[in-house]
DNA sequence: CTCCTTATTGAAAATGATTTTCATTACCAT
DNA sequence: ATGGTAATGAAAATCATTTTCAATAAGGAG
C-alpha cells in the first residue's frame, strides 16, 4: 500500500528532479510526515515529529523545504490568525481541493470538501469573469468561512 | 461633506464609547488615516501617515488601536503574503464589502465588488449549507484569487 | 566504485514585525 | 475642576522566519 510512482518512486521525486532540486533524507522525511498529516502543521510542528526521525535535521532545513514546495505548489501555506504560517500537501490523502472553517472563537480549522454542485460551476465562472475583466489570470483561490464552531457558539 | 453621525460625532464613536473605549487623538488620527486610504495599509504605513499629523504618536498606539478595531469589527485585517498584516476598513468610503485579486507576481493587491448576481446568492446558500451540515455558525468570509495580473502575465 | 562540483545542511546570529513592560499622561464621569 | 483609570510612548522583549558561513553529502562523470 505504498503511494509510489513509477520504478518505486515516491511521486514527488520526478517534480523535484526536474527542478534540479536533489532527493535528500531531510526531505524525504518532511514529505512524509506532510503527507501523513490530517492536520494543518506548523514548521515547528513539522520539525519536532522531523526530529524524531532524522534528530539531526535543523529547523532552518523545514523552513527552507517549506518555501521550496510551496514554489513548486506542492503544499499549500496557511495564515490562520496564529502567527505561525500552517502547512498542508496540496493533494493530500483526501487529494481534494478543499475550503476552510475558522472558527474565531477557538482557532479549530474545519476542512470541508462537500462543495454544492452550483459551487463548483460558480466558481468557474466567477473566475472566467474576473480573468476578463482585469485581465488576471487565475491560478488558485482561498475561500474561508469564519465564524463560531458548535462548542464556541454555545458558550457565548 | 463630512461623513458625521448625530451631533457632529464620527460614526465610530458610538461603537467605541459603548465598548468603554475612550476616544484619544490618537485613535481619530489613525482612523481618518484608515478612512481615507484607498490601498491596504500596514501599521508602518499609517504611523508614517499619522505620524506627520501628530508627530507624538508611537507606533504602540497604531498596533493597539487596529487590534481593537479589528476585534470590534470595524476593519479587517489582511495577510497578503508579505511579512506585514494589511488592514482595511470593513466600510470603506466604497463602503462595500468586496474581494480581492491578488498578483503573485508583484503582490498588487485588486478589489473586486461587481460580483456577478448568482455569486452573492451562491455564497448565501453555501454558507446556509455549511452552518447546518457543520453546525457553524458563520459570520464573514474571506475571497481570494491568486494569479498574474496583466503586467506580470506578459513577462512570463 | 571513486572523484568532483555544487546544492544542501545545521548552528548561530541576524532580522523584523508585533508585544510587553512600566512609568507617565490624559480621558471623561461625577 | 478632580480623581480613578484607560491610554500612551519609549525601550526592551518576543518569536517566527531568514541569513550567514563553514562543513557535508547528493549525484553526474569517468
Ligand atoms: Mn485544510
Ligand atoms: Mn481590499
Ligand atoms: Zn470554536
Ligand atoms: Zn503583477
Amino acid at each position: 500500500m505504498r503511494a509510489k510512482h513509477g520504478l518505486g518512486q515516491p511521486w514527488w521525486h520526478g517534480k523535484f528532479r526536474g527542478c534540479g532540486y536533489r532527493i535528500t533524507l531531510g526531505r524525504e522525511v518532511i514529505l512524509d510526515i506532510l503527507a501523513k498529516a490530517d492536520t494543518h502543521l506548523s514548521a515547528e510542528d513539522i520539525y519536532i515529529k522531523a526530529h524524531a526521525q532524522y534528530p539531526n535535521i535543523g529547523l532552518t532545513t523545514i523552513y527552507r523545504t517549506l518555501d521550496i514546495l510551496a514554489n513548486l505548489g506542492l503544499i499549500y501555506k496557511f495564515d490562520f490568525g496564529d502567527g505561525r504560517a500552517r502547512y498542508e500537501l496540496t493533494k493530500g490523502p483526501k487529494g481534494t481541493h478543499h475550503h476552510h472553517l475558522i472558527c474565531t472563537g477557538c482557532n479549530r480549522v474545519i476542512d470541508y470538501t462537500d462543495f454544492i454542485d452550483e459551487e463548483v460551476e460558480l466558481l468557474r465562472q466567477t473566475e472566467k469573469g474576473l480573468a476578463k475583466k482585469y485581465n488576471f489570470k487565475i491560478i488558485n483561490h482561498l475561500i474561508q468561512f469564519y465564524g463560531l464552531c458548535n462548542k464556541c457558539s454555545v458558550k457565548r
